[in-house]
DNA sequence: TTGAAAGCGCTAACAA
DNA sequence: TTGTTAGCGCTTTCAA
C-alpha cells in the first residue's frame, strides 16, 4: 500500500492524503477524518525512504561505537545510555543507527555517515581528554551532542555530562567522616575524561581536609574483576596499607573484594570498599545492599535520553548554538561501610 | 556532490557513472578507472535514501529490543553481541537499526518497521519458551535470523546459537569428577530458552550418574549479583547443603561468592562455584583466574557475526530456506575449584 | 560502450 | 480546501 493507491481509493490527490496524514492545517476535518481512517484500516505507512529523500532529512540519529584492541569500550554502561537513548527516538520518530567503527577508521566514518546522509546528527560516546572528535564534527557542519566533556578543548560544544567532580568528592568525604585517612582510589583508564574528573573530586575532598595525596594509592586501568584485584591487592601489600576504597566501578569493587579476602582481612572491620556504580544490578528495591554512592544505571538512562533529546532538538530548530547540562549524580550512599579501624 | 555534478565535471552522463561506480561490466576500464579517481577525489559518496528508494533495498539490519518493566533484558551480553554484528554490517555496507520497544508493543513494532521499508530483516534476540515472534516474522514475510532457539515452537526457522545443553553438562561433569554430589544450579530465568537448555545439561549429567535431582538445589532469576547472594544463601541453610553451586552468570556467581564468606566457609574448600560466564573480563590472557567455564564474550561476540552474517546471506539471495547453526562454547575449565570436602 | 528517459514514493511550491 | 506539477538522487530499461 501507498500513498497513490491509498488517494485513489479515497478518490483524491496524493497530495491531499498527505497533507491530511502530516497534520497540515488547510485540510478540512471532514476529510482529514476520512484519510486517517482509510489509513489506519489499509495499515498505511508512508514509505521511510521516500519520505526521506523528499524531505532531506534522514530521521534517523547515528551512534558512533569506537571499538579498539586495547580497551573493551562496548562496556555495560553503553547499554543503559543506549536504552534512553531508544525511548526518545521511538517517541520522537527517529530511528537509531549504530555504526561500529575500528578506531582509526573513525574519522572516515564520519565524513562517509555525514555525505551519505543517513544520518541528521550523531552522538558522540567517551570523551577522552582532547578528543580530536569535536573537531572533526564542527568541520564536517554535522550536528552532535557529547556524552561527556573534554578537558582539553576552550571551544564551546554541546555536551551532557554526570557531576563526576561531586560524586566522588561526596564519597570521599563519606570516607573520611568515617576516619578514614588511608583511602585508595581505582580509577577508570586516566586517558578517559570522565575518569580525570573523578580523581580530581576525591582530591578535592582530600586537600579541604589537609591530607597529603599518596600516588601509591591511586590507580587506574580498564574497570574490571582483575584490575581492582590486582591492583587492591598490591596496595593491600603496601607498608601503610589503604583502610577504604573507592573504586570506579562494581567490577572493579568486587575483585578489590576478593583481594580483601585473600589477604585474610575482613570487609566492614579491616577495610571497607564504596562503589561507584550499580550498574549491574546491585541496588535492589532502592536501598543500597552494599556500599554503593551512586545509581550509576539509572543516570546513564537518563543521560541517554537527555542527550537523544537535546539533539533532536537542535535538529530540529536548526540551531546551533551549542547547549549543555550537567546532571547531578542520584546519590545513595549504602548503609554497609565501616569506621576506619583504629590502628 | 551529487551524482549529477559529478557526471557533469567529468563529461559522461549519469548512468555511465554510476554504472563505473557500482562495477556493472558494459563501462569500458579506461572510464570506470576515470570515475572513480574522480568520485574519491571529491570525496563522493552516494546518497543513501535515493540509492535505497531507487533500488527497495533498505540496506539495513533491525535489532528489535524489547524492554520491559519486569525484567532487564538489555544485558551486558547484548553489547558483544552487538559489536560482532556491527563488525559484519559495517563490513557488507549495511546500517544497524536499532529499535527499543516496550514490550507490549512489539507486535505493532515488526509491522511498521515492516511497512515503512527500513530495515531488508531483523534480528532477534533472547527468545522464551513458546515466543510467538517468529510465527509474527512469518506471517509479514520478513527476513529473520533467531539469536538462539525456540523450544515450544515446531516450524523451521532461522538460528545460531550456543550449545547450552552440552556446556553446561560438561561443567556439571567437571564437578561430579571432583566428586561433588550436591551441586546447586543458579540458573537465569526459566522462562527464556537458554535457561532452560542449559537446566537440561545439568540434568542429564546429574542422570547419567544416578544422582537424584533435588528440587531445592535450583533456583532461577535475573542473574544479579542479588539473585546469586541471596538464593545461594538460602541453599547453604538447607540440612544438606550444596558443595558446588553452578551459576549461569558471573553475577550470580559473585553474589554466592558473598553468601559463601558470610556463612563463614572457605572458598575452594568448604564450597566451589564454577561460573557460566566471562563476560566482564574474568579471563585474563586465555588463563581463568577463578572458576570459569565459557569464554562467553568472545563467543557472543562471534553469534553476533554469524547471525548478521546468515540473514545477509539471506536477504541477498533472496532464499527463504530457514537455515540454522549451532556452535560449540568455548571451553575454559577453571583451576581453582576444589573437589568436594569430605564430611 | 554510452546516453536518454522513466520511475522509486513521497513532499512542497504554485495554481485553482 | 484541493489538485497539478516538479523534484529529491539514484538505478535501470531501452535505444543508439
Amino acid at each position: 500500500m501507498n500513498l497513490k493507491t491509498l488517494a485513489q481509493e479515497l478518490g483524491l490527490s496524493p497530495t491531499t492524503v498527505s497533507r491530511a496524514l502530516n497534520g497540515y492545517p488547510e485540510v478540512s476535518e471532514a476529510t482529514r477524518a476520512r484519510v486517517t481512517a482509510a489509513a489506519n484500516a489499509a495499515h498505511y505507512h508512508p514509505n521511510t525512504q521516500a519520505k526521506r529523500l523528499a524531505t532531506g532529512r534522514a530521521m534517523a540519529i547515528g551512534h558512533i561505537i569506537p571499538i579498539s584492541d586495547r580497551h573493551e569500550i562496548v562496556n555495560p554502561v553503553f547499554a543503559d545510555f543506549i536504552a534512553g537513548a531508544g525511548e526518545v527516538y521511538a517517541r520522537s520518530g527517529y530511528d537509531m543507527v549504530l555504526t561500529i567503527v575500528p578506531d582509526a577508521d573513525e574519522a572516515r566514518a564520519y565524513g562517509e555517515l555525514r555525505s551519505k546522509g543517513n544520518v541528521d546528527g550523531v552522538l558522540i560516546h567517551a570523551p577522552r581528554v582532547n578528543d580530536h572528535r569535536i573537531t572533526m564534527l564542527e568541520s564536517l557542519g554535522l550536528p552532535y551532542v557529547l556524552h561527556g566533556r573534554i578537558s582539553g578543548i576552550e571551544s564551546s560544544y554541546s555536551w551532557v555530562d554526570v557531576n563526576n567532580v561531586r560524586a566522588f568528592e561526596r564519597a570521599t568525604n563519606f570516607l573520611l567522616d568515617l576516619r578514614h585517612r588511608r583511602i585508595a582510589l581505582i580509577n577508570g583508564i586516566g586517558d578517559m575524561d570522565f575518569a580525570r574528573r573523578r580523581r580530581r573530586g576525591y582530591e578535592r575532598a582530600l586537600a579541604a581536609r589537609a591530607i597529603a595525596l599518596d600516588p601509591q594509592l591511586i590507580t587506574e586501568g580498564e574497570m574490571t574483576e582483575a584490575q581492582g584485584h590486582d591492583q587492591a591487592r598490591a596496595m593491600l601489600a603496601l607498608p601503610d596499607p589503604p583502610t577504604a576504597f573507592l573504586t570506579a566501578s562494581l567490577l572493579s569493587a568486587m575483585g578489590a573484594r576478593r583481594a580483601v579476602e585473600e589477604a585474610g582481612l575482613v570487609m566492614g572491620r579491616d577495610v571497607s570498599i564504596l562503589t561507584h556504580d550499580d550498574e549491574l544490578g546491585y541496588l535492589k528495591n532502592g536501598t543500597a545492599q552494599e556500599p554503593i554512592f551512586t545509581a550509576t544505571r539509572s543516570s546513564v538512562r537518563e543521560a541517554g535520553r537527555r542527550c537523544a533529546a537535546m539533539l533532536i532538538a537542535q535538529i530540529e530548530s536548526g540551531n546551533r548554538q551549542p547547549i549543555s547540562e550537567l546532571m547531578e549524580a542520584v546519590l545513595v550512599l549504602g548503609q554497609s561501610t565501616g569506621p576506619a579501624p583504629s590502628r
